[in-house]
DNA sequence: CATGAATGAGAATTCATTCAT
DNA sequence: TATGAATGAATTCTCATTCAT
């Protein structure tokens, strides 16, 4: 999965023959296939792979913080993770849209959020984040972590844009 | 290239041979070869064209009107754009972060910007604008437009979030 | 047709589209099938008129002469005739063995060898050429000037061969 | 490469689709290009695999007899040869002049050349040989033994020429 | 259980020829 | 009579998947 990975970001899924793959991995082909039924079915995994790894992340923050605290932590530590995975990001990103991947891994995707929206509603209730539907200020917080990684991986080192900055900006777009 | 449009972003680039664009543009296969010298510059075209026309947008927008208007009405204007034309913002979502773009067109691409960089930057001069690299700022406003579309497109009509309440975090995220 | 001509050669003629034999002759496509039926006749047609001046070449040499001269005669005119139209020489050379060119013209194509059958025989009967079937005699001249010529296209200008000493050599390989 | 080799031949190197000779050949398409990298790379190597065979030949020629005798047992043994295997003569011909045949290619081919170099070399020391440039007289040989084969492939049966008598006037051609 | 050669459906692209203007 | 845009059959080549070893 890791070789897979790899080549996929790199050259495309399309331009990704399975027997590369296998080459990169140090396997035959047909190994490959004892394992995943075809080449949908292991880019999947791979997809559900990374998302699974997004959601342990929050695990690491500690929730005894305040509601804001908490909210930079989480963002931090997502962000920081894409950023030493570029990767994991480059391969959602490629399939996020892509009728590749199955609705049902799609939603199993989504199950990180979940843990931001219960930060909200608390949030919401002590009366530091704003008052509308959790939907539509995840969407937002959203947009702004896919900018952030998207505009860190397409720019040149030094005109790279500080975190800390960006995670301000979020909050105040999303504070009461 | 409305036909090639529309079947790209249905059934994703690789999907979509060069025979069913040409059934569903009413011509013959040679016919498009005429005019495009391969599949990249046809997709190129496509892709150069709908930038343009997100350029024109902006001539609409009163610049006589104070900073926050204008801004809301830049995003406004861009979002029911494409909102009016989802394959559009399927299109660049697809192509964006593809290899297929030649870099001089993705350049191209971005002039639009420049326009919204111009009203930041008199926006910091009137101290209504966060005083931070502008660079910075777009990119957290293209996150903004980018999870409002996206979300308003994948979600079931229902739980559309308004338009105006998240433009509202763009603004409340970049203000002073 | 020199249009044709020189396309045909330098790219071969299955590189060589019509529209671009109708670019270089500075007419529309159509134009050429009003003059040729279809690309096969059209190359037919080259192939008979450079045969005809080929068979014409022959008016040229003076008949008085004694025999060996005649027959250094045919030779240098037939050979210089080819060095100034390389090209003429390329194209036999790439059609002659393909099935494109019909029987019918390939036969018309060999009546320039006539004249020289009628001059081996007259000189047979005078015992200066040996008494061997002409058909032998004439494949075996074919060969002198076919490697003569070929050579000669081949082969940097430093290290090409004298005329004189190959017509020598055919001469001697004939002579009683 | 047999099944190509003869399918070339018959039909011409643009007339025989890679589909065809993996059904001539009893395989698959797909097996060829496991095998060679494209078309002309296929046809390349039929090209050296004949050469090479050709280069071989000479090895049968007993080097103890005397030059005359040497000189008539090469031409003998290379026209025999292309004389049982119809097909090489003909797919020489016909790729000798293309532009498919790579220069590197076309040295190697020219490799067995230098041994009959070599024995002319001797003979013109020993004064039974023209005192002419090497290359002239080979060049003058390729003749003979083109205009040989050619004929013998083109002309009905009875009116083929006798081979000695035509070795005889290549001889007669280079001889002091 | 691992392997990788064989396979052929499917894709991009070319170009001889037609025919409305 | 000249034109050249339109056409689609035909061609080369790729690669996911299978299966005998």
């Amino acid at each position: 999965m890791n070789a897979a990975l790899d080549l996929l970001v790199k050259k495309g899924i399309h331009n990704t023959p399975m027997s590369e793959i296998a080459r990169a991995a140090g396997t035959g082909m047909g190994t490959i296939y004892n394992y995943f039924p075809n080449k949908e079915e292991l880019i999947n995994e791979i997809y559900v792979n990374i998302r699974m790894q997004e959601k342990d992340l929050f695990l690491e923050v500690d929730t005894t913080h305040p509601i804001k605290t908490r909210f930079e932590d989480y963002l931090t530590v997502l962000i920081e993770f894409f950023l030493q995975q570029p990767s994991y990001f480059n391969f959602l990103l490629q399939l996020e849209a892509s009728p590749i991947i199955t609705d049902e891994n799609r939603k199993k995707g989504r199950e990180s959020v979940e843990i931001v929206a219960d930060l909200l509603k608390s949030g919401q209730e002590s009366r530091v984040v704003k008052n509308m539907e959790i939907g539509e200020i995840l969407t937002f917080i959203g947009g702004g972590i896919y900018s952030y990684l998207r505009q860190h991986m397409d720019a040149p080192e030094k005109e790279r844009t500080s975190l800390s900055n960006h995670i301000q900006m979020v909050w105040d777009g999303i504070k009461e």
